[in-house]
RNA sequence: GUCCCCGUAGCUCAGUUGGAUAGAGCGGUGGUUUCCUAAACCGCAGGUCGCAAGUUCGAAUCUUGCCGGGGACACCA
């Protein structure tokens, strides 16, 4: 695909004196309809060496002069443009012997060979259940992850779980007060969510509560051996809940070291800011001030009872992650209400000299619509809906699905799993993030139950568009060949497929350099469009062995595509649905 | 009050980083299955791109101001 604009490119360059090929590499573009051709020259910038005629008259002028290359049919003007028709079977050849020649590593690339970064993402607190709002990072921050390892980057995910900070003084309180071991084991993380809500609530009437948790973090602090035992008790409890769903959505992290990791690094941290007179007394707390460099509001390194505070845990785990890992590049996905303490940590990073590249991916936020009205996600209101629940009720969706297939009872399971999941994990995945969006199940698992399908731009239209990809292959019954005749590939739902197969590599690394997965998404879904249109028009296995053949390496590159998307996405591609 | 994000079809969203008649899905409506999976495909209807100036040959896209929604603004994470 790149070769053929190559070529377009050079004899457009021939054609204008003093442009160089690189720069009418650049000014190509696709038009708008693929019935107007497969490359477009916009001619409102090479005007002067036309005379200073207008854009429509330069057009006509340069299409007349410029040397047809092998690949292009015919050349046509439309208004401005000078518009190139590729040569179909030349198309195909191009991009589908790449697609052939590369396998299951087609679209992956070795730009960031031999380098290592660290993602932060997911980091839920512990003591609080997994709520849908945690399904964002969890499932961008997965997918840019796997979009960044298929640019050849050794990429270390990290978990950084909340597990330290005031509000176990006020669970480690609340435990002493109302603790029960038999209950806790029944209900799991939602007890402790429970405990810390009451404890709240009970602080606001006697402020004495205030000052136990104050004493009970202090404690677990100082390294007392009953409150680190208890701390550790809740720490294992959250954990093992949420490994269980993050192995439903698939997604792994090679490190689960969370805030409490850093509390023995931070006095560390602090005097390298001290040593560089960073560090200020302010209001009886302990910051930096970062007036000067453009951010008002100063950074908290200790409150004013000597507490620790999560910045500075942070700015441990920077130089931690720099050390250690040998990463300059520190990704950061978490919701955009927390940009300002970025701003402040990266600024204090900075400040500090370390020889890092971090950035904040933030994401919009996730509100919850009840009785028309929008709530912003809240534990303690009560608005949390559970991500195992929306999990499972998408898995029991596609149970009705499968219902009638005369599969055996471990594969409808297996398969009402990856398309269930697939259709929660998209439906995050397919939106730009920085919006924020509602939560809206019915909108997530767009189901129709009377039809029993899922309909439109979703995670299972794609699966299934491998789906049938993949059933046509094993009818085939034979090895792919990739040597066929590719001129054969001439109809528009040929040319439809093999163009679409081609962006493949440049939409990995667009997704992958702008953070954001949804362009893989969005690119998946035209794929898709593409390929059941040709589908529904077009016969792969017919009569003729040699067109058969072509299509089939046509089908097969689109599959492998498919499949490859998915699983950048973090999301499985079943072979029957 | 200051700063940040968002505003595109009834609803949910794209829009190739400033280019051609602004595109999808859902919903509405009318069609498509002797054939590789109809969880699909095709047609029709539906738009002052929040509003107003400005920059430009050209603006949904850039600038400024306003309106509307959301968020942040020192001892929570």
């Amino acid at each position: 695909m790149n070769e053929l604009r190559k070529d377009v490119a050079a004899s457009i360059a021939a054609a204008v004196p003093g442009l160089e090929p690189a720069e009418a590499y650049r000014q190509i573009e696709t038009p708008p309809d693929p019935a107007m051709g497969d490359f477009a020259f916009p001619c409102f910038q090479v005007r002067a060496q036309f005379g200073n005629a207008a854009p429509p008259a330069v057009a006509t002028q340069l299409a007349a002069k410029v040397a047809k290359p092998a690949c292009i049919l015919r050349i046509e003007t439309k208004g401005p443009y000078v518009n190139f028709f590729a040569d179909p079977g030349v198309l195909a050849k191009s991009v589908l012997s790449a697609a052939f020649a590369a396998g299951e590593g087609y679209g992956r690339n070795e730009t960031g060979k031999g380098q290592t970064v660290v993602i932060d993402f997911s980091s839920p607190n512990i003591a609080k259940p997994l709520g849908i709002a945690h399904l964002r990072s969890t499932v961008i921050g997965n997918g840019i992850r796997r979009l960044w390892q298929a640019c050849g980057y050794t990429v270390i995910g990290v978990n950084h779980l909340g597990d330290w900070g005031t509000s176990f003084g006020k669970l480690l309180s609340a435990w002493k007060k109302w603790g029960n071991e038999a209950e806790l084991r029944a209900k799991g993380v939602e007890f402790l969510k429970d405990l810390l809500v009451r404890y709240t609530e009970e602080t606001k009437k006697d402020p004495a509560y205030q000052q136990e948790a104050r004493d009970w973090f202090r404690k677990l602090e100082t390294g007392d051996a009953e409150a680190k035992a208890i701390w550790q008790h809740f720490r294992d409890i959250s954990l093992a809940e949420f490994k269980r769903v993050y192995t439903l959505l698939g997604v792994d992290f090679d490190s689960w070291s969370g805030e409490s990791f850093y509390v023995d690094q931070m006095d560390a941290a602090i005097a390298q800011l001290e040593s560089k007179g960073l560090a200020s007394e302010s209001e009886g707390a302990y910051v930096v001030d970062l007036s000067a460099h453009g951010i008002k509001e100063p950074f908290l390194l200790r409150k004013a009872d000597d507490a620790s505070l999560y910045g500075t845990r942070d700015l441990a785990a920077i130089l931690y992650r720099r050390k250690h890992y040998g990463a300059k590049k520190l990704i950061y996905v978490v919701a955009q209400d927390q940009k300002l303490h970025f701003k402040q940590l990266f600024m204090v990073a900075k400040l500090l000299g370390a020889d890092v590249e971090p950035v904040h991916v933030e994401f919009g936020l996730m509100r919850i619509v009840r009785d028309g009205q929008r709530e912003k996600m809240a534990t303690r209101a009560g608005t949390i809906v559970l991500l195992a629940d929306v999990i499972q009720e998408a898995v029991d969706r596609v149970h009705e699905i499968v219902a009638d297939r005369e599969w055996d009872a471990a594969k409808k399971d297996r398969i009402a799993h990856a398309v269930g999941i697939g259709a929660v994990i998209f439906n995050d995945l397919s939106r730009t993030r920085t919006k924020d969006i509602d939560f809206n199940l019915q909108q997530m698992l767009d189901f129709d139950p009377e039809t029993k399908a899922f309909k439109g731009e979703t995670g299972p239209y794609l699966q299934y568009t491998h789906a049938r990809l993949s059933s046509a292959l094993r009818k085939y019954g034979k090895p792919v060949a990739g040597d066929v005749n590719f001129a054969l590939l001439a109809t528009d739902d040929d040319k439809g497929v093999a163009r679409q197969v081609g962006r493949f590599p440049q939409i990995v690394l667009d997704a992958a350099t702008r953070y954001e997965p949804s362009i893989l998404s969005r690119f998946l879904i035209d794929l898709a469009g593409e390929v059941n249109r040709f589908w529904k028009q077009q016969r792969i296995l017919g009569d003729d062995a040699a067109l058969t053949a072509a299509r089939v390496l046509l089908v097969a590159s689109a599959r492998q595509v498919l499949k490859s998307g998915l699983t950048m996405l973090g999301i499985e591609a079943p072979e029957e649905m």
